[in-house]
Parts: C-alpha cells; sequence; structure tokens
DNA sequence: TAGTCGCTACTTTAGGACCT
DNA sequence: AGGTCCTAAAGTAGCGACTA
C-alpha cells in the first residue's frame, strides 16, 4: 500500500474533482489521475468511474474511502496529540451527522456546548442526506444528527428527536418588485406569507 | 431539432529529475 | 541502473450555448 496515492485518492473525493484536488496538493491532474490509476492496478479493482466531466467513487472506492477518513483522521489526531501533549484517543468520540440543509454557522452553534465541557469530546462531523445520515445513526456509526426537520414518523429506526432552537427565515425583495406586483411593503408585512403567492420567488 | 463550437475535466504518452 | 514521481503535450468525452 502506497500511502501517498491513497492520500491523493482521499483528496480527490474530498475535493470532488481531480483539477480541484490536484490544486489543493499544488500537481497537476494528470499527476494524481495517473498516480490513482496506479493505486488501481495495486488494489486490482477501480475506485472511480467517470461519471459526466467528473468522477465518482466505485463501491470499492466508497470502502477504501471509509478506511481512508479513519486512517488520516488518525494521522490527524496524532499530530494533534504531538502539539498539545493531549492523546485524543484517550477522549470520547461523538459522532455527529450535519443534513446538507443546516448552515454551518447553526450546526456549530448547537455543537459549541459540548466542546466547552470540562472534558471535551473529539467531534468528528459527517455531511449529508437525511436519509443518509439516519441510516448511518441506525447502524451506529454516528451518535447524533442535527437537522433542520424531525425524524420522519414512518420511520423504522427508533430514533429521538429533540427541538434544540429556533430560526426565522428572512425574505428580500427590492422595493420596485413590491410596487410591479401591487403590493406595499406594510401590506406585505402584515399579510406575510400570503403575499408570496403573487411574487416571483426563487 | 441537429450540427457546430468552445470550454472543462480527465486520460494517455513520452520524457526529465531525483533518489537509492 | 532502475524505480518513482512529476510535467507537458495531445487526445477523448461530456456539456452548454449558439445557429441554421
Amino acid at each position: 500500500m502506497n500511502y501517498k496515492h491513497l492520500h491523493y485518492f482521499w483528496t480527490v473525493l474530498r475535493a470532488g474533482g481531480i483539477v480541484r484536488a490536484s490544486e489543493q496538493l499544488h500537481l497537476t491532474p494528470q499527476t494524481l489521475s495517473g498516480q490513482i490509476k496506479q493505486l488501481e492496478e495495486r488494489i486490482g479493482q477501480p475506485l472511480l468511474r467517470k461519471v459526466g466531466r467528473g468522477v465518482e467513487p466505485t463501491d470499492a472506492g466508497r470502502l477504501v474511502m471509509r478506511y481512508a477518513d479513519d486512517i488520516f483522521a488518525l494521522g490527524a489526531s496524532m499530530q494533534e496529540a504531538l502539539a498539545t501533549g493531549r492523546d485524543a484517543r484517550r477522549t470520547a468520540v461523538l459522532r455527529v451527522g450535519i443534513a446538507d440543509s443546516v448552515p454551518k454557522a447553526v450546526a456549530f452553534h448547537v455543537l459549541e456546548p459540548a466542546m466547552a465541557l470540562p472534558e471535551p469530546p473529539r467531534l468528528a462531523c459527517h455531511e449529508g442526506g437525511l436519509t443518509g445520515l439516519l441510516g448511518e445513526l441506525a447502524v451506529h456509526r454516528l451518535d447524533l444528527v442535527v437537522s433542520d426537520v424531525p425524524a420522519p414518523v414512518n420511520l423504522s429506526v427508533r430514533v429521538y428527536t429533540h427541538l434544540l432552537g429556533r430560526t426565522g427565515v428572512a425574505f428580500f425583495a427590492a422595493p420596485r418588485l413590491l410596487q410591479a406586483t401591487g403590493w406595499t411593503l406594510r401590506r406585505a408585512r402584515s399579510a406575510f406569507p400570503a403575499c408570496l403567492a403573487d411574487m416571483p420567488l426563487l
């Protein structure tokens, strides 16, 4: 196993493409493509397949990626332990799934109190769709899922939903848009959200 | 609707630099 | 000398915009 090749593969999937990964790694796309090809030859099966103009992992690629996540997370925690003198492996790990629809600032706000504990856990955050995250929760790969909606009532998995907070939603419009649709700001405010029916809303 | 063009992303090939 | 890693150049393929 050449861990440099594995790191290139891992970076490509995290960056979302060979070109973006090559920019992060200060290499050319040809180099990354060639190195990943060598990794595939050593493993004996393809890890990436072309989809449109990009690439996506094969089943084997997803398996390798899960191991690579653990390998490089362990490497990062080793560096942290060397820098801080605190062995991260001795601290509890809180594995959190964050739904795509949740703004990162909100997720940070929700998780921040955990980091203020006397013995703060090591946070491992995973982003994804709610359905996939709940599946991970069901098989105990996650401890917690942060979402902007409660778990579906027809979910076959037993989970507990807790309201952690509320936030408002802001709508912005140019004044001339209100005028064009025959509304004034005062009337639109009092008739919200019914007034949206007349608005070109994206 | 089909063909063309330009752009983007990726792969292949050839060859150079460096290290053991 | 041979292996590894890298780049430049050329080629392939997908996608969107434009046009007849």
